[in-house]
DNA sequence: TTCTTCATGTAATTAGTTACATGATTGA
DNA sequence: TCAATCATGTAACTAATTACATGAAGAA
């Protein structure tokens, strides 16, 4: 992750900052949170979330409320005028492109070495994750427009992250499905598999020709 | 990542062993050949590639064979027939679902502190990386169908993941425009935007329904 | 009252990145 | 013969993860 270099802060404090402008918050919310939304396009361990918001008030970018809950002690964090103007700054420079971790489809570009079962396996188990996300992605559609989604007010902004995330997991649902059907028909031997001429004529077709 | 707790192999470690069970390689060489595929949907940089083969010679897994070019020393590493069994093990258990980390979305996801005009630089600069991806894998997908691609006995499973990675590029670029169209007819307070239904209803129909 | 889950963190470890260093080769 | 680029690594650093620890609140 590229560290911006004069503050220190990451793109990590900067998702933190974000919500942080959202409403004040627990680290322990912000993890919940978490959970449901930002996780799916900027995926961190809890640890984590409990770490940035200090970075931030080091910085002053925000402060924390120290409260109590029995003789526990707890922090509650909130956004500073000079926070809103670093988030304003972060925002107005353009973003990373998409970055993509995917160890199944590892698994099948290795394929001839574990064996035609072995990449239907994780052509399966693709498909599965997509179903899930999917179902997740319309409980919450579901619950926006019922009116009971959680921040009504953001709800034109989450559509559009939303589509998003809902479009990716049904692409990979689409080529886990059109995966398993071309595989089925391969010989047992994966390596002995005859190229499907017509899906590299498509890929081809949809770039422009080199200049 | 997650280290596989007996060997302590990760999935980056499987990685380079699979590419070790095409062809013996120098890290350099794997670098390269990096790049052009596996840096798609495995990202890691140089040095990891120079680290991990030795890892591996260290676990049995491979071997290394010293040489020299010119006064300097150079190492090639090539599979063992332990290296084969590992890697035949690996494949046959199901991998990780797919990890996005998409910084572009994440501030499309605060965009209302950001103003209406830094969300369309964002959908630019996804627009335009959508592009130069599809035409990457155009010209690849052209390079096989021309028999000009590199290890052509793999072009039965080349196309598979090369589809999905052009699916993957070919959706970014679909959802870019289309949200693009949405917020440009967004008053300049994105706060301000009122929800279209009807892509909250497009999510929704797309799960079943909560059990 | 005890068990479980919610809530709130810290410490130790590691995977991964950035920066640096330098020889070999090629072509202008 | 000089510069640029190809090739081959190592060292220092840091972001992130895993594992651990413990109090509070509610349920059985």
């Amino acid at each position: 992750m590229s560290t911006d270099g004069v503050t220190g802060l990451t793109t990590t404090s900067y998702a933190i900052l974000g919500m942080l402008a959202i409403k004040p918050w627990s680290p322990y919310e912000i993890a919940t949170q978490w959970d449901r939304s930002l996780g799916r396009l900027w995926p961190r361990t809890r640890s984590k979330l409990y770490e940035e918001p200090k970075k931030l008030v080091a910085g002053g970018l925000a402060r924390a409320s120290e409260g109590t809950v029995g003789r526990r002690h707890r922090t509650v964090y909130a956004i500073t005028a000079k926070g809103r103007r670093a988030l304003r700054a972060w925002l107005a420079e353009p973003g990373a492109s998409p970055i993509l971790e995917y160890e199944q489809l590892l698994e099948v570009f290795f394929g001839e070495h574990g064996g035609k079962r072995a990449i239907l396996v994780q052509l399966a188990a693709a498909k599965r994750w997509s179903d899930d996300q999917r179902a997740i992605h319309a409980a919450v559609a579901r619950a926006y427009l019922s009116g009971k989604g959680p921040f009504p007010e953001r709800t034109a902004i989450l559509a559009l992250t939303g589509r998003f995330l809902a479009d990716f997991a049904e692409v990979v649902g689409a080529w886990a499905e059109w995966a398993t059907g071309v595989v089925r028909r391969w010989p047992d031997d994966p390596g002995a598999a005859r190229p499907d001429r017509a899906t590299l004529e498509e890929i081809a077709g949809r770039g422009d020709e080199p200049t």
